[in-house]
DNA sequence: TGTACATCAGTGAACGCGCGTTCACTGATGTAC
DNA sequence: TGTACATCAGTGAACGCGCGTTCACTGATGTAC
């Protein structure tokens, strides 16, 4: 007994079922053999389709890889607009709610599997102008919506930034990729790391109130 | 006429001069291809040499990469070595001693070969035991480098460090990881990004005198 | 409801290319006398 | 110094495998009457 075609639901044969499948299941294959070394065949495999049905529904593993990540991009950044709100009212600290929003748009709860698709495209981006322009267009959204978040926070803390928002939230998105190279690195047994985000939070804002101080990171 | 076979001054056919000549020509194959991608032949015609000589040198691409890398590390932190004294004597600020050391540990004055080649190791090691265990040994050596450096300079401006030295080294490398992922997904011609490293040395030092103090980034 | 036909998603065999790897050979360099 | 021989780094042709890609075909689903 095969593991079968994987259709889902009503099961009736459809594209977008298999499109779908396909979608879901390239990611684990991506992140364990990488875009280059995983082969059409195994991508099929994994989602229990032959290869003719995946030309049928990718022109190449660069469009199928893509459509993943727009995919991957739209459910994080959707999710992240409706627990921001449950966050700040249930009366977390700025600096945790900071720390989850990164945490969310990271989607490494479990393993290292996103991020690693992550840098797999991002090394793709560097070999292909049309891959980078569609992945600097993903990464302005995840900018936007971190900038919205951190101006929700903000306001709702009373407090203002000391740098431009859009930079902070760079800032911030940089330095929480970094954590999770070093947890790739370090691998499954790897010590946790220092979070760093919420030094640099409190380095970039301050109260509203005192606004005759100068801003925290400077002596 | 060949470019020949990049035989470097007296130019006897040696094995180590072989070698070389395939290590420093290799990184710009890399980056460019991926390691995956970059076929023997592309890596030896980049040296000047069949494919055959490859083989007589090392036992795969993979070998050739972790050799790559492990000469490319240890000249950056002997590098580092020469360098530290100097910037101390000259007079340079903590903050601006701690930027140029990883600066300098990154190697990424011109462009991003080098994170690129990182990068596909990482990804590489996730995926081999074997690779990993290089790249946790070599990782370890620029932390200690890093530890060394970074007690020398809070030495030299009576500083002390509120967290575990090792955990700062590890802090303030994830941390400047994540600013050249930034810098690759923007391309060339992205803009330069916020420096935090300053921010987070300041955060998790402070001056030896006022010990009563609690450390930058508590409110 | 039943029958005949049209559509088209997915199948899987076939093709051919590119690449990793091997290995018999070449010729440059080193050594013994 | 010259000659004969040994060594061995690098060459490049050859082999075969794996993979991307194509395409004629199948059979499930939808539609018309």
């Amino acid at each position: 007994m095969s593991t079968g075609p994987g259709r889902d639901e009503g099961a009736k044969r459809s594209r977008t079922a298999t499109r779908r499948r396909l979608l879901e299941t390239a990611a684990g294959v991506f992140a364990e053999r990488g875009i280059e070394g995983a082969s059409v065949g195994e991508l099929c495999a994994a989602a229990g389709f032959s290869r003719g049905a995946f030309y049928s529904n990718f022109g190449s593993k660069t469009d199928l890889a893509l459509a993943m990540y727009e995919d991957h991009v739209e459910q994080l950044v959707s999710r992240l607009g409706e627990q921001l709100e449950r966050w700040l009212t249930a009366g977390a600290s700025a600096e945790e709610v900071v720390v989850r929003i990164l945490e969310g748009l990271s989607d490494h709860t479990s393993d290292t599997t996103w991020h690693t698709v992550r840098l797999e495209l991002l090394l793709t981006a560097r070999r292909s102008p049309a891959v980078r322009e569609v992945l600097v267009g993903h990464r302005d959204a995840l900018v936007d919506a971190v900038v919205d978040a951190l101006t929700r926070v903000a306001r709702r803390q009373r407090l203002r930034f000391t740098v431009e928002v859009a930079d902070l939230a760079r800032m911030l998105l940089a330095t929480y990729d970094g954590a999770l190279n070093a947890r790739l690195a370090d691998g499954p047994e790897g010590a946790a790391q220092h979070d760093v985000a919420p030094a640099i939070w409190l380095a970039f804002t301050r109260p509203e109130e005192a606004d005759g101080t100068p801003p925290a990171g400077h002596r």
